[in-house]
RNA sequence: CGGGGCGUAGCGCAGUGGCUAGCGCGCCUGCUUUGGGAGCAGGAGAUCGCAGGUUCGAGUCCUGUCGCCCCGACCA
């Protein structure tokens, strides 16, 4: 292994933070010469970045040839027609790099690659005995972004490993699945992530069974919750259990009660507790059934109106609406919406109208106004509220699920509390922040199905075939591990990835000192430690602040110390320095990176 | 898409009230210096984002336009 010249590596450190860098990663990253921008959400990679992103890529091979992945590649610049088939051609949007030919044939960079390597395996296989298989990739993915950020945390282009895995049946699916999910534990751990695994959502990727690998970070995109007793999801999917059910029966008729100027519920729970008292306690938002509208735009261009129903003392999480109604999209009801809807009372909407023949249904699909009324899973069966009379200046108290009005079914996008119960009981849900790391999938037959991939089973009937996807941003990951590893002086690699594992610092000028580090760097190759010598002819204080903000994991700092015949040993990360005899200094460099 | 900010040398910035475009870092040459981002001297490097307009004169004022960054929305 050749000795890396400081003098002649290709890297300039810079001396102030670049203007457009926020995250601590992202402006040592630039500023040590590791990554630079080219364009919104796109960066090169310089060679110290570059051998970083490498031992990433390696650690990631090592753990998916172990489970007994094989690496293919796949082009980044595909045609459109797989994606047609999938129907992700529409549901991507704006979100797709899409191009076209000299001939006008639609092209697209591939934002992942489910169609290809479903089709790939179809082109190729066709019996139950050549599987189960995984495939994987290490490649360049396209995602255009509203809004790249945080240099190469979040890219418009960016390095992804991406894998499937191929099953005959469920257990097959569940087998590659956990095989899957230990190779990731493997993966992180080694990367030295502070990370947790939580339930996801499938999203757009489709499929059910899904869970995310988060680094905890203060400014991770994803809030998930977490439970002492082990529950962990993100936000978006986390269900809500439902409200223990009162006897419909002791509940008292609803009634229609006087709220002038009652639009809100602050107001309303104000106006109830002065015209109604309530025995026992005083009514509180948490007792009001609220009636959101929202307007779906489905993938085909078709807007529904919505009425969502949920506790007064929750708003709906965009977020967790947005996952729940994917691919369509959600937007706010606008003025414009509620003047072409005459039936819905802005401020006073309710699923029902009380007349003298008892509640009639106002929302719902069996309502006057036709609108899908869905509820938040708390608004269950026997449940008793007070809600909007669709009068103004009216509402109605004791109006009873189950009773007096039917929701045309669950929708559970409210928003998660910090001390909600967890679904599973076990405990209060605490809020945190993560960055999505990685993301495994039971995908089921969705691409299977709709690109036509079936085997030969032993009977010899054709079986569509099952499969998993999972993914691991691996650019990300090289952010992530820098966010987590730096300092007020720079980076600090842990040794698994480092760019290098020693620095050899030449502090004088003597030629004794180069010579003995010249020595030490030789001895250190020949083990196969990865060793840059900073040979250059620049003040000791430039090489030790540069050896600091490029984050080698050890130095050795060969200086005036040397007249005793001792060099110093320092370790980035703890601070630690120790003297050794030159003779010895190689040999326990060797021994630390190798341990480390 | 909404809100805020910014485009002047490779990087970070200044440019007052309109007249000859500047500073620091980095880069080049020479001499000195060498254990914490050295000193002195000399140098290279800028169509002031772009296009119009006002004016005797525009980096500076006006109009338009393009781009970038941050927050939010959006996003496997």
């Amino acid at each position: 292994m050749p000795v890396t010249r400081m003098s002649q590596l290709f890297v300039r450190t810079l001396r102030a933070d670049p203007a457009d860098a926020e995250l601590p990663s992202h402006r040592w990253l630039v500023r040590a010469g590791y990554i630079r921008r080219v364009a919104p959400g796109v960066y090169s990679w310089l060679p110290l970045g570059l051998r970083v992103l490498a031992k990433v890529e390696a650690i990631i091979r090592q753990e998916m040839d172990a489970i007994g992945g094989q690496e293919v590649r796949f082009p980044a610049l595909l045609p459109r027609e797989p994606y047609e088939a999938s129907g992700r051609w529409t549901e991507y949007g704006p979100n797709l790099f899409r191009l076209r030919d000299r001939r006008g044939n639609d092209y697209l960079l591939g934002p992942t690659h489910e169609e290809m390597f479903t089709l790939l395996v179809k082109d190729l296989y066709s019996s139950h005995k050549d599987l189960p298989l995984s495939l994987y990739q290490i490649q360049t993915k396209y995602r255009d972004e509203a809004r790249p950020r945080a240099g190469i945390l979040r890219g418009r282009e960016f390095i992804m490993k991406d894998s499937y895995s191929f099953d005959l049946d469920d257990d097959g699916l569940q087998a590659s699945y956990e095989r899957h999910r230990a190779a990731y534990i493997r993966i992180f751990d080694r990367l030295g992530f502070d990370y947790v695994i939580v339930q996801a959502m499938s999203g757009a990727m489709g499929g059910s069974a899904s869970e995310e690998f988060l680094a905890l970070s203060e400014f991770g995109e994803d809030t998930f919750v977490r439970s002492p007793g082990g529950y962990a999801a993100n936000v978006e999917a986390v269900r809500s259990p439902a409200a223990a059910p009162v006897d419909a029966a002791a509940v008292p008729a609803p009634e229609i009660i006087d709220t002038p100027g009652a639009g809100t519920i602050d107001t309303l729970v104000e106006a109830v507790n002065a015209v109604r008292p309530r025995l026992g306690r005083p009514w509180t938002a948490a007792d009001t059934l609220k009636n959101i509208v929202v307007v779906l735009t489905h993938p085909d261009g078709r807007r529904e109106p919505l009425v969502i129903g949920l506790p007064g003392d929750r708003e709906v999480d965009l977020k967790r609406l947005q996952a729940a109604v994917a691919p369509a999209e959600a937007q706010p009801f606008t003025e414009e919406d509620f003047a072409q809807w005459q039936g819905l009372v802005k401020g006073y909407i309710g699923p029902v109208r009380l007349t003298a023949a008892g509640p009639q249904a106002v929302l719902g699909e069996r309502g006057e106004a036709g609108l899908r009324y869905l509820t938040d899973p708390r608004v269950s069966p026997g449940t008793s509220w007070v809600s909007g009379a669709n009068a103004p200046g009216q509402h109605i108290v004791n109006l009873t699920a189950g009773r007096d009005f039917q929701s045309d079914g669950s929708l559970d996008v409210a928003e998660v509390k910090d001390g909600d119960p967890a679904p599973d009981g076990s405990g209060p849900l605490e809020l945190a922040r993560g960055v999505e790391m990685g993301h495994i999938f039971q995908l089921g037959r969705k691409y299977a199905e709709a690109l036509g991939l079936k085997v030969l089973d032993q009977d010899g009937k054709l079986r569509t075939v099952t499969m998993g996807s999972y993914g691991i941003g691996v650019s990300r990951a090289v952010a992530m591990v820098a966010e987590a590893t730096c300092d007020a002086r720079g980076l600090a690699w842990p040794r698994a990835v480092a760019p290098f594992d020693v620095v050899i610092v030449v502090a004088g000028k003597a030629p004794e000192q180069m010579a003995a580090a010249e020595q030490i760097a030789a001895d250190l190759a020949d083990q196969g430690v990865d060793v840059v010598l900073d040979d250059r002819a620049v003040s000791p204080g430039v090489k030790f602040k540069d050896a600091e903000v490029i984050g080698f994991p050890t130095a050795v700092i060969v200086g005036r110390s040397l007249a005793d015949g001792v060099v110093e040993i320092r370790d980035r990360t703890t601070g630690d320095k120790q003297m050794a005899p030159l003779a010895e200094a190689a040999a326990r460099v060797a021994a630390v990176v190798r341990v480390g």
